[in-house]
DNA sequence: AAAATACTTTACGTTTACGTAAACTTTATC
DNA sequence: GATAAAGTTTACGTAAACGTAAAGTATTTT
């Protein structure tokens, strides 16, 4: 099973660049549960793997809430109640249908920023070419006449 | 250009589905540059543009800073300014990066959905054979006989 | 003209996701 | 056995992104 390894809140937070802090928080807020030796904290791979999805659900712009919320939802899930398992099936849909969204989203950035470099390099073509017309310029008359 | 209108602050709320105190908070962050009439703000196009665009941004997990930075960055780059010109290029390459992680997160997001549904769908299809069997029982032995 | 509607500013309140400091144990190191 | 290193709890502080009155102005409708 996996690594069957158990971490340290420090190193936890070194592999993943959380601070400590972060990482109690997240247990506070229930989303780690480690166990305890004396007063401290034990992660498990299992805590391991959550981390690491609390972490790209940031980057997906998810809440801790909202990742909290399908942490239950799948823990409730394993019970294999039926309810549980539509209500999970339900959950999933809405969740594509989110990442259908922010795909769109993506895919629309992206062609502004095309748009958007396209545009800069013009802008810097225009600029290269009246450098070059400049140069040209003090080739055929390399004197300046300075004028009042 | 455009659709060369105005527009109230209550109709752009309206229509992008957001509150007028957060137009008005936009404003004040320096993200939208309504004229006035009297007191009332005027919003342009371009504003319009912009609330869009700040409103996928926060979709993508984008701050209002972030955004703000962006608009910055792409209003001084159209003064045509040979530095500012690389430096949006700059900044562009580093959001596809961005955007490049985001599809990444996404992609894994989707696979660990994938299998998640799967398995929901396995267990609910277990759920099913021990109904039918259930069913099956019954009908070979109708009566139901009470113990205590 | 009174009332309703749409706007405005000012300003304090709230939630989220931590930062930061203080004061205290426990474990490892010299 | 002192001290440093890593951990802990408690608790107040903070930035972002608004929410929510309160109190006033401007315009339109009745």
């Amino acid at each position: 099973m996996d690594i069957k390894k158990t971490y340290s809140i420090s190193e936890l937070a070194k592999e993943f660049d959380v601070t400590t802090r972060s990482v109690r928080f997240y247990e506070d807020q229930g989303l780690l549960h480690p166990t305890r030796r004396g007063q401290t904290r034990i992660f498990s791979s299992k805590d391991r793997v959550r981390l690491k999805l609390i972490l790209r659900g940031k980057r997906m712009g998810f809440s801790l809430a909202e990742t909290k919320e399908l942490f239950d939802l799948w823990d409730e899930t394993l019970s294999g109640n039926e309810k549980q398992l539509l209500l999970m099936l339900d959950t999933l849909a809405r969740k594509r249908a989110q990442l259908e969204q922010q795909k769109n989203d993506i895919a629309q950035a992206e062609m502004e920023m095309d748009t958007a470099e396209a545009r800069c390099r013009e802008a810097l073509a225009e600029l290269q070419k009246k450098k070059r017309q400049q140069a040209k310029a003090k080739k055929e008359e390399p004197e300046s006449i300075e004028q009042k």
